[in-house]
DNA sequence: CCCTGAACCTGACCGC
DNA sequence: TGCGGTCAGGTTCAGG
């Protein structure tokens, strides 16, 4: 169920049951997840975990000589598990601790990922190639305006490109779009810069926002039930189709932009 | 290089 | 109750 927040929440939450700990196996029951899980991957047995690291929404488990980069896909999710917590169904892979705890990975759906490498993650294609982070001064509105020019796709599809900044999904797009006032079907390489700059803006606020709501489910994620944390948090147009703009009472309408679900106001975003 | 749509999967929900 | 269609938080990949 993620988006970046809720990919960081599951960082923050599961980091420190396991940081420092040593890895006694990796349990895989389902392999086939978004690509095979590879055999490389049982190198982990028998090394520390030095740290648990977030880039886009991709987290990444680094060892001494290598790095598990795992990724939660649509419906994944991670927790800690007692050492005799039977797995469920859609538990695909467990990672057991020598202490008997284990980080244990659910993905209904299979779209995630579990890999290993040897190189520098940073170096890794599904890495190496990604935008900046989006809560950092890296991101920028004149890296966004430079980035967009002559570009003749949607806004939307634009900021929810990886390549351009990461970390941006469906939810937060509607909603940073309305918060900017920018129709999401608006060229990319047609907004000013004026507007790029409430952009910015307004995506890292809806993104800090949300991460420090995350915080507050957090903390009995490790026993509890691991439900999302946007759900809690008012959004002011995703999910609100047909229901009245917060700013104009018009109610807010819904089209599909690639295939994703966009909802807006039409009087407040041009 | 840029853009669009298909593909990967399961489960929930809705209307008949 | 069952069945078919639609939709869901992501991202890569193929093809134009």
């Amino acid at each position: 169920m993620p988006e970046l927040p809720e990919v960081e929440t599951t960082r923050r939450g599961i980091l420190p049951h396991i940081v420092e700990q040593r890895v006694k196996t990796l349990e895989v029951r389902q392999a086939k997840l978004r690509w095979p899980v590879p055999d490389s991957i049982h190198q982990v047995a028998g090394k520390k975990l030095l740290d648990v690291e977030r880039r886009g929404k991709y987290l990444l488990f680094r060892f001494r000589n290598g790095t598990v980069i795992a990724h939660l896909g649509m419906s994944g999710s991670m927790r800690i598990t007692a050492p005799d917590e039977p797995p469920g169904f859609h538990d695909h892979v467990d990672m057991v601790f020598s202490d008997g705890r284990r980080l244990r990975y659910c993905d209904p759906r299979r779209f995630g990922a579990w890999l290993w490498t040897e190189e520098e993650p940073t170096d890794h294609p599904l890495i190496a190639s990604l935008g900046p982070e989006p809560l950092t001064e890296a991101f920028h509105a004149t890296y966004l305006h430079g980035k967009s020019r002559g570009r003749k796709s949607s806004i939307k599809a634009f900021i929810m490109d990886s390549h351009i900044v990461v970390g941006v999904g469906n939810i937060y797009a509607n909603e940073a779009l309305f918060m900017a006032g920018i129709h999401p079907k608006r060229a990319a390489g047609k907004v000013s810069a004026a507007r790029y700059e409430k952009l910015v803006q307004a995506i890292k606020q809806v993104l800090a926002d949300a991460i420090n709501m995350g915080g507050t489910t957090l903390r009995d994620f490790v026993g509890g039930d691991g439900k999302p944390g946007y759900f809690q948090q008012t959004l002011r147009v995703y999910g609100r189709a047909n229901r009245p703009c917060r700013n104009c009472q018009t109610p807010l309408k819904e089209i599909r932009l690639g295939q994703r679900s966009t909802v807006f106001c039409k009087l407040c975003q041009t």
